[in-house]
DNA sequence: GCGTCATAATTGCTTATGCAATCATATACT
DNA sequence: AGTATATGATTGCATAAGCAATTATGACGC
């Protein structure tokens, strides 16, 4: 590999057509496969990807729960819109809340045996689609380097969440 | 009842764990980044990706043109909420509508003089932005390659629009 | 020319979501 | 202990987006 930014560049090439294009292709290939994925997922179990992931982390959580930031870490919505699809949840019983005892602010989102039972009934087809859509469309060799590389993007951009003027500069001046 | 689509290989590994990997890393990726892309532009230009992107596929058309429909394929919008965002833009005097001389059903987004000024002013902070979130992360080999897996992903999926059994047949029967 | 069907775009409606403000509790400082 | 500040979660509010139904026009057969 010949290009790691060269310091003291008199002319950063800027964002390649590459990239450019990469970018591009990106952003169609999430909404196309996430729709695809969605329109399954809600006509064969009337179950939206959102709901869905939620079951699917809780279940992967000891215990089946979790607090609620952190399922909305791992569901990737903010706060209050984890808050609210709880919520929903909650109302059909596949999810109910617990306060946390050590601290009396927290709560927990908990699986039911309900929630479980819907989970069990949802993934199989799921995950049949998203091996159709997704699994099945590259070999293993790509797979692997794409989730290589997406991985590369989700720590460069989860280490400056903020606009960063300097590099990775965790060391105190 | 059982399923039994075990009818030629005894057992297709299915998703493969990689796969599943990819496949978290994938809609992690498109969080993050799309999300440090939104707040940049906004914060820097008060104007939200959709509306960019917009500015942006139509200055890239020839007259600064497009048809809705085309216009909302290459948004990635449907053409309801394509609707919404021009009818904004064209509230704020950066499209105006025209009617297709040839086809009285159909409509123009047309780009404004202001709209390309605006987009003007955008578009570099922006490009940077894409740069230092998502370009400046991969190296060339890397950007390549994930285009093309990308790319391999929006063809699969725009084949099969919707549900379908059998492979790619246009073919009328 | 006229009915039938296809196509382009829009509108009604519902909903999911994020941001900013708020509430409740915990932690720290003096 | 008591006040100040930080943190977890929720709520008010505004908004963007999709689906289904609608409107308006074109195309095609007879």
């Amino acid at each position: 590999m010949q290009s790691h930014q060269i310091q003291p560049a008199p002319e950063p090439p800027g964002l390649t057509p590459q990239a450019m294009a990469a970018w591009q292709s990106f952003l169609q290939a999430h909404t196309v496969v996430t729709r695809a994925l969605e329109r399954e997922l809600v006509a064969t179990q009337r179950l939206p990807l959102a709901e869905y992931d939620v079951l699917f982390q809780l279940s992967a959580a000891p215990d089946g729960r979790l607090r609620m930031a952190q399922l909305a870490d791992r569901v990737l919505l903010s706060r209050s819109g984890l808050t609210r699809l709880v919520e929903r949840l909650e109302g059909v019983g596949l999810v109910r809340r617990e306060v946390c005892p050590s601290d009396a602010r927290g709560a927990y989102a908990v699986l039911t045996t309900t929630g479980r039972a819907r989970l069990g009934a949802a993934m199989a087809g799921h995950l049949r689609s998203v091996q159709e859509h997704f699994g099945d469309v590259l070999d293993c060799q790509q797979m692997e380097s794409l989730r290589v590389a997406l991985d590369q993007l989700v720590a460069a951009n989860l280490a400056e969440p903020a606009a960063c003027a300097q590099e990775v500069a965790p060391t105190k001046p």
